[in-house]
DNA sequence: TTGTACGCGTTATCAC
DNA sequence: GTGATAACGCGTACAA
């Protein structure tokens, strides 16, 4: 009663504080963004009254008047593939760290570009400086290289564009580690299940596989398609077992070997005695699969983090960021076997 | 060279789309917002003129006039839980229906309130106008209380305060599905591995589990604690596998039971026809598990969904949002069998 | 149906 | 070291 005419109860600002402290605007906007120049009593009365004022700076008059967001965009794609749960995390990490937040924008599973581009848009029109995509982006398309080209953008699976150093996992160390693990157990080629199509990962691990066989003087068999769900795998799994004399698999992920073991264990092959499966990843149910998977490990939250830091540093200018190291790495447990 | 005195190429605003179109600001405005009174033909060349400029509505100035921010914080744990990640989308798919952008805050696994309260600050910041929290929060913490009156704020795994009516998963009918469908099976008790302690499902459904058996005359065993991982799946199996004449355990999680499994199969105990597992989830995985889980279907998109869409009627006051059901549904595969 | 003028809360520029 | 004052781009009474 009696307030119905007070002004909507829009918390303190910048001007309230200043009248609380004694001093300008001007002079709270400085001890706010931590800049030099104030003398250290007047800052604590400013400090003093932000806190007895619970003020906070309001971002849209803060980003209006300095023209930065700090925001970061992400888009993912809207299943909950583990490898795009992991980079979301290693995204947010480093962008909080440096105080940015991050905006995300999910879009379906089979990309489009059009889908893309919208995404884009929301984003942008969000304010995002800049944008880390976690899916795969149809790079011949014009308008998606110009609109990347509009803000810094990169795509968290493989190198940039123009002066982008590649940073990304590198998948042809990816499908070497698992293909010569597999060789050097004494197998005599190696069967590959690949991921979706759309990927750039899928595509690289694949030329990457046919690649290391060929040097060693081995012509690559036929490759087994998937699209990353335990499903296709699964199929795969069934097709692999009806084929005789095959002793080595190599699978895109985790999540479609875990298929493949319920398909050859149906068809009464032994893992690894009969075949051996190496996998990539390493989820954390990877050690629990019977037998336990052995993978090729990447490190998709430190992939996340490098791929923000990176465009953070693009959208600072000269920040000098720690970009940490996505190396892959092989973990052997047991469905792999001598021949 | 001679353009060093332009202005910073910032995109172009409404007034320069008023001015292209021979009108005021006010009309772009009106048109862009998709007002009432405006002649068809002017919207026409306002719309050209915004084709033409690639005009974009300046988030920053638009939130600042409004005092809307058309933003939805988000708070999710760190680690890559599956049910972290499939809320995550639904809220973020809700949101974009509405016109609504995400803004995520990781925290880390084991939350504190000072945690929690700070995500709450960097979304607060960033102009968020409400907030789905996706991890466990201490309600006895008065300030945390607080912070939650301020703005329209929902815990997704549990019922709202005051005036909210409960509307996430009911983790008792979960327990009930669970353990009901081992006792049908012959069962004569049922043996429980928890999740973490500081999530409300955990104890809820400790709680329906002990309730299911006591309504049926038995005694519940001690339950055996666990954390969502995988590994005290495992440490739990063990622990139960030392344990003579037990035939039906009911785990908190999928990625639990896999755990569970593993350690059986080391046991010696086989799964079902030693001991019979009930999880919870249905994560993608669960029917690859070795035997393939029989579980209690959680649907956390929806769940994310209704969470996001609650909130949002909160925040636009009227509005009348048609949310999904949240009902767990059991699903049979071969992790249980008859006694 | 359309236009004018002001306010939103902050930062940047430039004096002092 | 500190303070006026002018943008920043949009929404919105109010006037026309």
């Amino acid at each position: 009663m009696g307030s119905k005419h007070l002004p909507p109860a829009r918390g303190a600002n910048q001007a309230d504080v200043a009248r609380r402290a004694g001093v300008s605007t001007q002079t709270v906007s400085r001890v706010i963004s931590g800049q030099p120049n104030v003398r250290p009593e007047t800052a604590q009365r400013v400090l003093a009254a932000v806190e007895e004022l619970d003020y906070r700076v309001n971002h849209a008059a803060s980003s209006l008047a300095s023209g930065r967001s700090r925001i970061l965009g992400l888009v993912v794609v809207s299943t909950n593939r583990y490898s795009s749960a992991a980079l979301s995390v290693g995204v947010e990490k480093a962008a909080a760290e440096h105080g940015y937040t991050v905006a995300t924008a999910a879009v379906a599973d089979h990309t489009s570009a059009e889908s893309v581009l919208q995404a884009f848009d929301r984003l942008e029109q969000q304010g995002a400086e800049g944008i880390v995509v976690g899916v795969p982006i149809p790079l011949e398309s014009t308008t998606m290289r110009t609109r990347m080209s509009r803000m810094p953008t990169i795509r968290s699976e493989h190198a940039g564009f123009g002066e982008d150093a590649p940073f990304a996992v590198d998948q042809h160390t990816v499908s070497r580690l698992a293909v010569e693990h597999l060789l050097e157990l004494g197998h005599e080629t190696v069967w590959h299940v690949t991921g979706e199509e759309s990927w750039q990962e899928a595509k690289q691990r694949r030329e990457g596989w046919k690649d290391v066989l060929r040097a060693r003087g081995i012509d690559p068999p036929p490759e087994i398609p998937g699209d990353w769900t335990p499903e296709s795998g699964y199929r795969a799994g069934r097709t692999i077992a009806a084929i005789p004399d095959v002793t080595a698999v190599y699978v895109g992920s985790d999540e479609m070997a875990f298929g493949l073991l319920r398909a050859f264990h149906e068809a009464g092959r032994q893992v690894p005695e009969d075949i051996s499966v190496v996998s990539v990843d390493d989820i954390s149910l990877a050690a629990y699969a019977a037998p336990a998977l052995t993978t090729v490990r990447q490190p998709f939250q430190s992939l996340g983090r490098a791929a923000a830091l990176r465009v953070i540093s693009r959208i600072e200018g000269d920040l000098e960021v720690d970009i940490p190291p996505t190396e892959p790495t092989l973990v052997v447990r047991s469905s792999t076997a001598a021949r």
